[in-house]
DNA sequence: TTACTATTGGAACGGTTGTTCCAAAATAGA
DNA sequence: TCTATTTTGGAACAACCGTTCCAATAGTAA
């Protein structure tokens, strides 16, 4: 048997972030080709047609996700898991990278109303992430870290959506400066 | 001399309804021409190429986002303003349409990289509101409507950010109790 | 070295894309 | 009614899309 001459993960890696550029119709097969070097039958052979592809790029994206939602399966400050959080998210990566938003997101808009199923495959990452939120400050509220009369849930989904608008934002080319002043002025809503 | 025999200004609302729901690459010329009645000839002669079509079509979403803007222009509680602000953007309008989010945020994150000067064009008209947020918060401090350690930017980056995430949220079919809360919850910034 | 098998490169496919062009149709003015 | 002018319908275009297929290649095991 003859093996395989490609790394597999860094071609999908490649991929992705293709994808996470031009999003899923911006992307031709012929630039998938030229990005890995693969040839057309090992692209398909590996990795099936190219809407497959996507759907690997999409849950490889998911998983990059979950891991930022460490700081929020700490016990401890909420405020200071939520800060974490979107330092993961926005800040620890380098600008060129921040400026490419969010590959969910971006499917969402992009894909609601041609491929549901796809845009529903990306929302489903994204509420992933909402439901650390909402452990979170669920856990926050048992422990005494969050006054009772907050709703964990509605928190959850506040932070989400700021989350959302500051990965729109990002693409549109939004200061580091000023995303950290929005995160904070966000915080006090935990006050 | 042979006169026109359709609603220009009707063919290009049906358009961007169009655009609207499926982006600028998901729409093809021939669905177009489907929706709009017109043969090709006609759409070429009236309002050039796809992409100045297209651009016709931002122009006029961005037309209805200004008009949202009027709330924010009338002097008085400033908080109210935001209100009024979220209520025309989001929950006058019927779900279907609430559902379909904002063209400008949708074309910003699908022509990002893509073609920019198209994003930077959307980008711009979600600027112009932003700006009407920042001049009804700075009229608020002159007034003493709001207290003067408040920062009438951020404050509407804040708010324009939040508007992007509630955008995408909604597009990805949260509903609209939700969504009111989460202006609510956002409000209370403002005290 | 030989035979086998999986991988590979590239040609070829039908379909769709956006755009152009031209002849036919239709209406306004004379 | 006749002419002029513009709109209109549809054919035709080249370019690109994603996908399939097959023969040549290359590495492994015997």
């Amino acid at each position: 048997m003859r093996p395989v001459t490609f790394d597999k993960q860094k071609a999908l890696a490649n991929v992705t972030h293709l994808f996470w550029q031009q999003g899923y119709e911006g992307t031709s097969v012929q630039q998938i080709l030229d990005c890995t070097g693969l040839s057309r039958s090992s692209l398909y052979a590996t990795f099936g047609d190219k809407r497959a592809l996507f759907i690997q790029s999409l849950a490889q994206f998911g998983q990059m996700s979950q891991a930022a939602c460490m700081p929020l399966k700490n016990r401890g400050n909420p405020r200071e898991a939520v800060r974490q959080f979107f330092e993961l998210v926005f800040f620890v990566m380098p600008e060129q990278q921040r400026r490419l938003g969010c590959l969910l997101v971006n499917t969402v808009l992009e894909q609601s109303g041609l491929d549901d199923e796809l845009a529903r495959f990306a929302s489903e990452q994204l509420q992933t992430v909402e439901q650390a939120f909402e452990q979170c400050f669920e856990h926050a509220v048992a422990e005494g870290r969050l006054e009772p009369d907050k709703d964990p849930r509605l928190l959850a989904a506040f932070f989400m959506t700021l989350t959302r608008g500051m990965r729109v934002a990002a693409r549109e080319g939004q200061s580091e400066a000023m995303l950290r002043s929005m995160v904070a002025t966000a915080l006090n809503i935990l006050d």
